[in-house]
DNA sequence: CAGGACATGTGCATAAAAGGCACGCTTCGG
DNA sequence: CCGAAGCGTGCCTTTTATGCACATGTCCTG
């Protein structure tokens, strides 16, 4: 781009001085001396090669290209104090957010207290119950759902790919570092599933293993149950990084394999019009912040 | 008006940073080293209490509300930048200006100097003889005329309200200083005349001595040849301080009195669609500035 | 896997910009 | 004629802005 601007606060100090076509004035309104005015607009002068104003017998007017000057340059300031007072305000309102349970549970819950300390005024109202709320029916503002071929709405944006990898209890693969287990040997473990489609058995063609699958464990659990029984080292759960994170790092879990792959994706959906209010689009872009690193590797 | 504004070249530094979702190629562009857009960017951050960036793996990238604001701010710094160019162009061009002779003569000649040294590439055309130029039939650009009752097209600019006052050469009236004379006095001397009407009758009537202007030099002279029997003492001139103002200062001519009236003013007219030409609207916009003072009694 | 290029954060010292103050000048009003 | 309003300017101080060198962490390449 390589613009070329000139001074900025001297610019300031040129539109307050051209505004108010006075300088005491403007030194004024900045809080500063009209000395401080008159250099600025003296180096601005100097510096365009233009003069800006012409001197009364008492005081100062704007020349002619002064005039053009101040009526491009005041609404420039105008739209950047505009664009700023974004910024103080201080955002009041309800959202309501409905999510599922484990996904809230394990990644969202965590992080809301930033979200709390950043925004005291919001209330957030979290809805994460077995039933979702039909947010076209007005039963919630926002809902972050798992889609296993994207959402219908398009414009619905993705907060995390949620690739799935094998983890379980460190109890259950006391000798494992990250990596090591083959699959093969991997596949021997009991298997829990977490979802309604038999992940595991991707998971074994992807990695070379496919037929290898012991179908025993055909109980299939509900999410949170799986997950339980993985804490509590009695299997192998298939799930996102996203989700395991914090018991990763508290060495509950151990990620049992550099094998894993993508079978949807979180998204958020947003009710008719919700964005409009000002509280639901600072969640929402809240969110989007707190969840880029789900999305670009980070 | 009172605004609130950020630091402006951290709002500068936080532009192109923004742009370019790179601390170093802002620092690039902006001819800085990266620590000084990164303390720029975090000082902003803390002033609006916000976070404009986020970390990536390597380097940084915006968030929402950095997303936002950036979206707002570009466009300002784009319509400075682009208000800025204004002055660094040299304009090229051709200007044809139609004049009335005097006042060609003894106020805007003497100024074109000052013209030339600020935009030496524009080829201007003064045309002063008697006849004056038709602008409507493209015969010049602009035209700086002298009218009775302001003139017909409203938008031409008032260039000097002209009020006239009574000047003789020092020789005439040796013992005067300024505002000294008699009306009465003055009346008794030769009364040259200038211009269409018979401005001494109402000048003597403003000076309360209402019939005794004498009748005696009836011949009238036209503007010049009267101007040059005022200077060779031959006789007391009603005219307007713009044209005498070098003469005055020379020594050569002395204002008799401080009574005076206005009686028509200087207005420059445009052609159509001329003032679409930058020379021409620089000319323009010069010469309202040069005569600035006298309309506003500078 | 070692080494280097990239990309940013930070402490420290310095250069540059901004600002204040006091004084001078001119005009205007009483 | 004096004082207040407005602006310009020299001189000095304070605040900003910046550069540099180094540290950290990532990514790429051979």
């Amino acid at each position: 781009m390589a613009r070329s601007l000139p001074p900025l606060n001297a610019l300031r100090a040129f539109e307050a001085a051209g505004r108010h076509e006075s300088f005491s004035r403007a030194a004024d309104e900045l809080n500063v001396s009209h000395s401080a005015i008159s250099r600025h607009v003296r180096g601005l002068e100097d510096r365009l090669s233009a003069q800006l104003f012409r001197d009364l017998p008492r005081g100062v007017a704007l020349t002619q290209a002064g005039a053009r000057y101040l009526a491009a340059i005041t609404p420039a300031f105008d739209r950047i104090a505009e664009a700023s007072e974004m910024f103080t305000q201080r955002p009041v309102g309800q959202v309501r957010l409905d999510t599922e349970p484990l996904f809230a549970m394990k990644w969202l819950i965590p992080r809301l207290g930033k979200f709390y300390a950043l925004y005291p005024d919001i209330d957030l109202r979290l809805e994460a119950g077995d039933g979702l709320a039909d947010i076209a029916r007005y039963e919630a503002d926002l809902a972050l759902r798992f889609f296993h071929a994207g959402p219908k709405d398009q414009t619905a944006p993705l907060i995390s790919d949620a690739p799935i990898y094998p983890f379980a209890s460190p109890d259950l693969v006391p000798d494992l570092k990250r990596g090591t287990i083959d699959a093969n040997d991997l596949l021997k473990l009991p298997l829990l599933r977490d979802r309604r489609e038999d992940t595991w058995l991707m998971w074994a063609e992807l990695a070379g293993c496919a037929g290898l699958v012991s179908p025993t464990p055909d109980w299939r659990l509900r999410a949170r149950l799986a997950y339980e029984a993985a804490l509590a080292g009695q299997g192998v759960l298939l799930t996102s990084r996203d989700i395991t994170e914090r018991d990763v790092a508290a060495g509950r879990l151990v990620q049992c394999s550099d094998i894993g792959f993508q079978m949807g994706s979180y998204h958020l959906l947003a009710g008719e019009g919700v964005l409009r209010r000002s509280a639901v689009r600072l969640f929402r872009d809240w969110l989007l912040d707190e969840s880029a690193s789900l999305r670009d590797g980070g």
